[in-house]
DNA sequence: CGGCTGACGACCT
DNA sequence: GAGGTCGCCAGCC
């Protein structure tokens, strides 16, 4: 069973530009919405690869301040980070001052309903 | 080249 | 809700 779409995705489209794919995703998702690592990896067409857009981000260089990474967050719409590290913060400052405050734990409240819908 | 490590996620207790 | 397991896959040792 060399690739099951089932557990897989519909196809495997890794590569060159994988990051840049990434970033123009994230792009997309507006001030005040959020979206999560699954959400971008499913819009790329790959279930199975949420991880690598975790690390697509995390390589982010502090240049692209035109991509909005701390709108990204986890299935269970918490921060993935520690929240007594200063990337944790700093994510949890970025996301109040555009509206979407979270909670003790890191979790985006409403999160839900600020769930961006990668449409295509 | 084998083993470990994650900004993950679906499932199961 | 709070843990633990297992599957994924590029990057580093």
């Amino acid at each position: 069973m060399p690739y099951d779409p089932e557990r897989h995705g519909p196809e495997r489209i890794v590569g060159p530009g994988f990051h840049e794919r990434v970033f123009e995703l994230v792009k997309r998702v507006p001030s005040g919405q959020v979206t999560t690592y699954g959400d971008v990896a499913a819009a790329l067409g790959m279930r199975s690869v949420a991880r690598k857009v975790g690390h697509a981000l995390s390589s982010l260089p502090a240049e692209r301040d035109d991509v909005p990474w701390h709108r990204v967050v986890n299935a269970a719409g918490r921060i993935s980070r520690p929240l007594d590290t200063t990337s944790g913060t700093h994510q949890r400052d970025l996301l109040a001052v555009e509206g979407s405050a979270t909670d003790s734990k890191g979790r985006v409240l409403e999160f839900a309903a600020r769930r961006y819908a990668f449409d295509e």
